[in-house]
DNA sequence: TGTACATCAGTGAACGCGCGTTCACTGATGTAC
DNA sequence: TGTACATCAGTGAACGCGCGTTCACTGATGTAC
């Protein structure tokens, strides 16, 4: 790649960079202005659309970005669950949210732009959300219990462990860094959920 | 009340219903302006001075206003609950549900700003949900797999089902009306769900 | 290798616009006598 | 009941400000010969 070229990804990156930013300390990504995003970028306003047409095409290219990232998590985290079948859920429960926890910024802006004020970013994260369960899906799927599982019944298993999940990374985000004890308690909390949550699947009588 | 009173209180209700309705149709409260809501409550600006100090006052209201009413449909429920304590689960949420698509601008508001632009209102609803949490505690208390369980075990299950069942209606908001086949499968997941969760705690061992 | 031209990321001035807030006001409603 | 004064919800003009977008530009980097 030639100099100019790689100059241009790097103001890219500051401008990606600077509206996370933004849409976190302040009023979420919709929130933010271009002037505002150019100037924490250190950039003219006007170099802008040397790169994005507008703020709706630059919320989509976060999303992307940071979802890749997470995609890349979770391929891993299969891989080590492949070959280690028998990690316990308090286990994968504590490397998923370590992730979280250096992840914050990224998490926090999927999280809250959920259901924040841009559709474009809300249907898109909806749609890498649906991603997640599916994935999920394969993967217990070959798990003890599930094998007399319905389809239906099975993504029904999927939706309620990655909705409680999203709720405790939701939770520990909130919390202020450095209060372990909170974080202890939640992260105890989400881990017998999942713990019940399984519980109920050994008793589940697919229909 | 006098006939000023009277009128100030109608012109109060048109700043809130106004904002409300600003705040689901565009980018969410902190997206909505004070000029903006004026011109949609039928009011110059500056008479929005009358009512609240800043846009920060009035959504704090309004949180107050939703909540008051979602607390007297939780204690209703919870009435018809004693009198007949044997409504199955399914009949509990199809009750709820049918609340929540009544009182569908209400619902969308709280879910949407639970995570939105505003620190204060994210502060507001998470202690009304907070709340609601430690009233389903107390409802489930009394119910048979329940009596062994120690209290932070049965707090893990009211956020659980809390959990689920605001995800359930984030769900069904967000689905366009008239849908009704998405909706009875969003609904039947949601039963599921809720039923593998009391199968859970049926064979739960608190420690 | 050196030169002449093309590309294009970033610049800076300018625009019209809606914003939040201030201020002095108006005139209907309320109150005291 | 009638009058004179007080209250105060809503008005309308004015302000300074940051916004998104346009435009012609500059000058370093890239390319062709």
């Amino acid at each position: 790649m030639s100099t100019r070229d790689e100059r241009k990804q790097q103001t890219r990156r500051s401008l990606l960079n600077a509206a996370l930013e933004l849409s976190l300390e302040g009023k979420g990504f919709s929130g933010v202005g271009l002037r505002e995003v150019a100037r924490a970028a250190g950039v003219v306003p006007t170099a802008f659309y040397r790169h994005f047409r507008d703020l709706d095409e630059l919320g989509l290219a976060l999303v992307d970005d940071v979802c890749f990232q997470l995609r890349r998590l979770m391929r891993e985290a299969r891989a080590t669950a492949r070959a280690l079948p028998d990690v316990a859920i308090r286990d994968s429960v504590r490397g998923y949210l370590g992730y979280v926890r250096t992840h914050a910024r990224a998490f926090e802006f999927l999280l809250r732009e959920r259901s924040g004020g841009s559709p474009v970013l809300r249907e898109a994260i909806a749609k890498e959300i649906r991603y997640f369960v599916h994935e999920l899906t394969t993967d217990l799927r070959p798990l003890e219990p599930f094998a007399k599982f319905s389809a239906s019944d099975l993504e029904m298993v999927a939706d309620l462990v990655v909705t409680t999940v999203v709720s405790l990374s939701l939770e520990i985000l909130s919390l202020p860094p450095g209060h372990s004890r909170l974080e202890e308690d939640a992260v105890a909390r989400g881990v017998k959920q999942l713990r019940l949550i399984f519980l109920g699947t050994r008793a589940w009588r697919t229909d």
